[in-house]
RNA sequence: GGUGGGAUACCCAAGUGGCCAAAGGGGACUGACUGUAAAUCAGUUGGCAUUGCCUUCGAAGGUUCGAAUCCUUCUCCCACCA
């Protein structure tokens, strides 16, 4: 780090919530770090970015990142801030969940050093008796304490909600994992959302307590769009940093329709540009904030960064040959590359665009498929259908073969008929 | 274990015998306008079929010409008491 340090360079970038006091002098030295992450899903999503990004960033400054799964957490579930409570996960679906996480964090620090490490706290939990966690860890902490927490009032306060005990332990089972990191790997920073900041210094009490040592904390924002909706869906729902769950493709477009509201901040939060390149890349933006520049840099590095150069250009390509203008101008073998790339494709027989709208996803059903044709929202190969008896055969397809059915303004789907 | 309250479509929430495929709001989608924006306006929002039909109001039975609405049993959730 040359003028400016981590903690000012995160500061910058609004990524800082809260911290412990003496933070900054603390991070002087080489230090560990770490952040967890719970197995809710058999993928991230993308409001997990943040946190792994901001694992990386410390990476480059020097420190070592520990990025924790939380195989015994994720067991339990956290209370904070939910309205309510929820259902348990069987065990080995979580298991499942935790190696295909720990396979999908990876790959964000390979080949740096130091050496970024891997840890799950089922490892360590699993063989704690209750009597031996009640008397070691349980004892440190006050319920008058935890329910003064406001992460769990929510729940206390109200009406038509409760918390069942296990989920209550949670903060206790956060501090534990933090403790048992600093015995195991000197870790003595933990990284987490805003909304952690309850179970996090949680583990520094305990820390303190147990060990006579000083921890510290950093939570980050919680990201928010200038609309006021919530970050990280769309219509077609939650974005997975999984290629299986969401596509490069649809990743990339995601960032690509970044609000201009919003890409000052995201760039921010999300690239690893320097903040007088971002500032500048923001200018050119509100020069002409109809050529969107700035969403694009932040499209193209993120998608890289997530999925790698060569589905980044997959992305472009498809992206450019739909959005790009003439439609009619792609050749037999551009239509192949979007089949290849990604865009959604569906193979089968001729059909009219009614049943075609179905099968390809565009539609949920001949109802909603009649809706949509009814509503001029149907383009095939460019031109507006509004027959819903319309073939689509290998007469009217391009090159013997192809149908592009768009529905809306950016819903599309490729047809390839046999 | 006891007492009381609750479960309605994506979410919140009305409806307490027919006029209910089910008010209202939110969300979402589509169209117009645009920059693949934002804001705004309009429309759609169980399924199948060109009149009409079928399945839905926690589950299963029952009463009735007719039930989301009444009865019985069950499941789950919440609060309070023990």
């Amino acid at each position: 780090m040359p003028t400016t340090t981590l903690l000012q360079d995160l500061k910058a970038r609004a990524l800082i919530s809260q911290t412990t006091p003496g933070l900054e002098e603390h991070l002087k030295q080489p230090r560990t770090l770490y952040c967890g992450f719970d197995p809710t899903a058999d993928s991230l999503h993308i409001g997990s970015l943040v946190p792994l990004l901001v694992l990386r960033r410390f990476q480059q400054a020097g420190h070592t990142p520990i990025v924790l799964v939380g195989g015994a957490t994720g067991m339990i579930g956290d209370p904070s801030f939910k309205a309510q409570e929820r259902k348990l996960n069987d065990e080995s679906t979580i298991k499942s969940w935790v190696e295909k996480l720990e396979k999908q964090t990876a790959p964000f620090f390979k080949g740096q050093t130091p050496a970024a490490k891997m840890a799950n706290n089922y490892d360590w939990t699993h063989g704690v008796s209750v009597l031996q966690f009640l008397r070691e860890v349980g004892k440190h902490f006050s319920v008058n304490n935890l329910i003064a927490k406001e992460a769990i009032k929510s729940r206390l306060e109200r009406e038509d909600s409760g918390i069942s005990f296990t989920e209550f332990t949670y903060p206790l089972l956060q501090a534990f994992d933090f403790q048992q990191l600093l015995k195991l790997h000197t870790c003595t920073v933990q990284v987490g959302g805003s909304d952690q900041w309850g179970n996090m210094t949680a583990g520094t009490e305990l820390i303190r307590k147990t060990e006579g040592k000083e921890a510290h904390v950093l939570t980050l924002p919680l990201v928010t769009k200038a609309d006021g909706t919530k970050f990280g869906k769309t219509e077609s729902g939650t974005i997975w940093l999984s290629a299986e769950k969401t596509s490069p493709y649809a990743f990339y477009q995601f960032w690509l329709n970044t609000a201009d509201a919003d890409v000052e901040k995201f760039l921010g939060y999300f690239s690893f540009k320097s903040l007088d390149e971002i500032s500048a890349l923001v200018a050119t933006h509100k020069q002409a904030p109809e050529k969107r520049a700035a969403q694009k840099a932040l499209a193209e590095e993120i998608t890289a960064l997530v999925h790698g150069d060569k589905a980044l250009q997959a992305a472009q390509r498809i992206s450019e040959a739909l959005f790009g203008g003439d439609l009619s101008a792609l050749t037999e073998s551009d239509y192949a590359q979007l089949a290849q790339d990604g865009l959604p494709t569906t193979r089968g027989a001729s059909h009219p665009v009614l049943q075609a709208l179905a099968e390809c996803g565009l539609a949920q059903s001949n109802r909603e498929a009649r809706d949509f044709l009814k509503g001029n929202a149907v383009q095939v190969n460019g031109e507006v259908i509004t027959d819903e008896k319309h073939e689509l055969t290998k007469a009217n397809a391009k090159f013997g073969k192809y149908h592009l059915i768009r529905r809306g303004k950016k819903n599309f789907a490729l047809l390839v008929l046999e």
